[in-house]
DNA sequence: AATGAATGAGCCTTCATTCAT
DNA sequence: GATGAATGAAGGCTCATTCAT
């Protein structure tokens, strides 16, 4: 019996953490190097797994750049759900405002591997092809702040103007995301500590939902004077 | 003597000619293809030079790199000022628009290889050093923003979201730069021809202004409110 | 005792079952992909057998591949009799008919797996000793071709004439063995369903009646002549 | 002028020298291993070029082998033209007569690389693709036996029975060629030198032009009892 | 000065084989 | 006895670079 358990978990647990470390040192290497710049070699050895390892794990380098990609974006989005477990039946405001920080809170936390977002940045500059996978989970996303926006402008926003805000909305996030570098050197006083990274949310929050009042309050003031 | 006089005439002008050709192609290529994914021998190809050219002319292939990149930092701002030639004592919503506008189109110029962008943006996942110039080149327009958006905020605007408030602004912008895959992705239908860059701009700047605005309004009811 | 007993029961019907089909399935994947083709993996997939399996029931690639080709040798020719059942004093026309036949139904058989006779004649190219073996498995049937063509070319025949009639009748069977592939592409529009092959055969019948008889009278002719 | 003369020459025949010299050490290698298993890396050895060598001086593996296999067929044809310098309007005998023999002696050529022969044997059986390129090197000499055999037929002679009887024709040589190994181990006696080879040509001549003869003849008295 | 033929390191992948279970 | 996860050697090919001219 004991043998038993043992051959049905020890080499299931040797094959996932062989798994796993590929996994880990490919998402490091890919991180650092880019797709082409990364070689499969030097994954395989850092996992201390044999050269073959990738091809037998998960087909060839690119399935395991997708893998990789993946993975990192789910696991951080798992950390940091977009909705806060809000409903959708909750202010779209507090919606909003669960959304945001959610956003930043996954840019910058702290446990995350540095390199899941260096390889998502990446990735979303310089797609490879993986990313028409990556956009998928995207999606719903994308769709549930839409329907946050849109509730927010009341009931007669038109799409285009949804979408614009809330490409707005994002951008304010991303940037955090894709200029850390940048800002951080044009503004060395500014550190990104859970305090911090709580105003910028509050400042974005507040930012959007006051540009999107004012659409509200904008369009009825033209509809009455073009009415 | 003579002989440098010799290299400096006629042959000459066909080196340089030929190391002009060669830095054309070059970042033409690196954009589309990234570092690793451009060949030597593509780039000679397009330049119509031998495959010995590039060392010929700069060493090695990264050598080249670093030459392009620098070049394509120096011309970068000079097609689209980001005061779009309004003076400092226009009304500051112009002004804003100005600044959106010159960024967008900087962003999507038809006319200015995209590459340019392209090869600055790179230096954030490869830094070699450019960046910190970068940052310099970018200072004085991020301080020309934050005027802006001082005078829009009125007198009694914070430092802290004036800064904040600058980086909603560029944020919306960099987006459509950083995450142009994506969004064309999620949104196949939207094209980014001349007039719907424009659009982008109005709203853009009409969000901005309207958060702005409400924000100058809210800290005067606030203040009404704690005094 | 007991022990062989065991492995000599149940045990061992299915371990001869399991090399049973691992012989098949390479027969055929040699056949179709020639030995460097050939993947061990492949053809253990093809005998729902274990990657191992082959290493485990043969040795290596090699063996397994020896193991085929004596196996091969060994029932290629009990489908098809060269005499096709006539007795040696049917009358020699037929016998030759039916040398024919029998020889152009055991290439183009469609029931018999092609890679019998693929994996002998591979043995031209890659001598591996199996060559003499099968050289004397042909050389009573070439007896008899002789003995048929000694009959049909009249007492007189020399020996020298005789052979080179029977390595021409051969000749004019064996080319669709051996060139097929040509003559598919010279002429795409010939098939070898059994009508067509029966053409075949009866043609080449034909032609070599009609030399030989020429032949027969062509000595008398000469004979004449010369007397 | 000694300068440019040698800069003109030498560099010329160095590469030309080194693309021969490959050519040859592919031969060798692809005839004793096949296509797969000859390895470039052996090849390049062998010729004492750089690995590289080949994909440089012929793109892959592929194209080096079809170059090889045409190199050997045409070299071939070269050295023995099948008209044999006999005119369309010669008799169709005596043309029939050339044919064979000029077949015969590209067989048996002693000068000829003995790989060569093993090399056009393997594609024929075992073909990789480069066949269909060489198939239409084979093509007008087909068409050549078979304008031969249809004057030989006389004019009533049907297409299908030209073809078949074509293929007759060559069937009768290629054997020596095919199976040369398995006619050697029959009948040890049988040597090919010149000699020989004009004695069985003579052979298959006599016998071809018999079963010829005597299918016209034959065709003339059925028709006779038919009608 | 400028070329382009030639090089060799290194990449991704495949595959026969092994070994612990 | 039989498995299948894991190995490492080797293969074809690409590409930056060199060197004789």
């Amino acid at each position: 019996m004991f043998k038993t358990m043992k051959t049905a978990s020890a080499p299931l647990n040797l094959h996932e953490e062989t798994r796993r470390r590929l996994l880990e040192a490919a998402g490091e290497i890919f991180a650092a190097e880019g797709y082409r710049g990364a070689t499969v070699r030097g994954i395989c050895e850092r996992a201390r797994a044999n050269v073959a390892a990738v091809n037998y794990h998960f087909g060839d380098k690119e399935a395991l750049y997708r893998t990789v990609l993946r993975h990192a974006h789910r696991s951080s989005l798992e950390r940091h759900p977009p909705d806060r477990g809000l409903t959708p039946d909750a202010p779209p405001a507090r919606r909003l405002e669960g959304f945001i920080a959610s956003f930043l809170n996954r840019i910058f936390d702290p446990e995350q591997p540095a390199w899941q977002g260096k390889l998502l940045a990446r990735e979303l500059f310089e797609p490879t092809g993986a990313l028409n996978h990556l956009v998928e989970d995207i999606r719903p996303r994308a769709a549930m702040l839409r329907s946050i926006i849109e509730a927010l402008m009341g009931p007669g926003a038109r799409e285009g103007d949804v979408r614009l805000a809330s490409i707005s909305v994002v951008g304010q996030c991303l940037l955090y995301f894709h200029s850390r570098a940048v800002i951080e050197r044009l503004y060395p006083e500014q550190t990104f500590g859970p305090a911090e990274v709580q105003k910028i949310a509050a400042h974005i929050t507040r930012f959007s939902l006051l540009a999107l009042a004012g659409w509200r309050g904008g369009r009825k003031k033209r509809r009455r004077k073009t009415s």
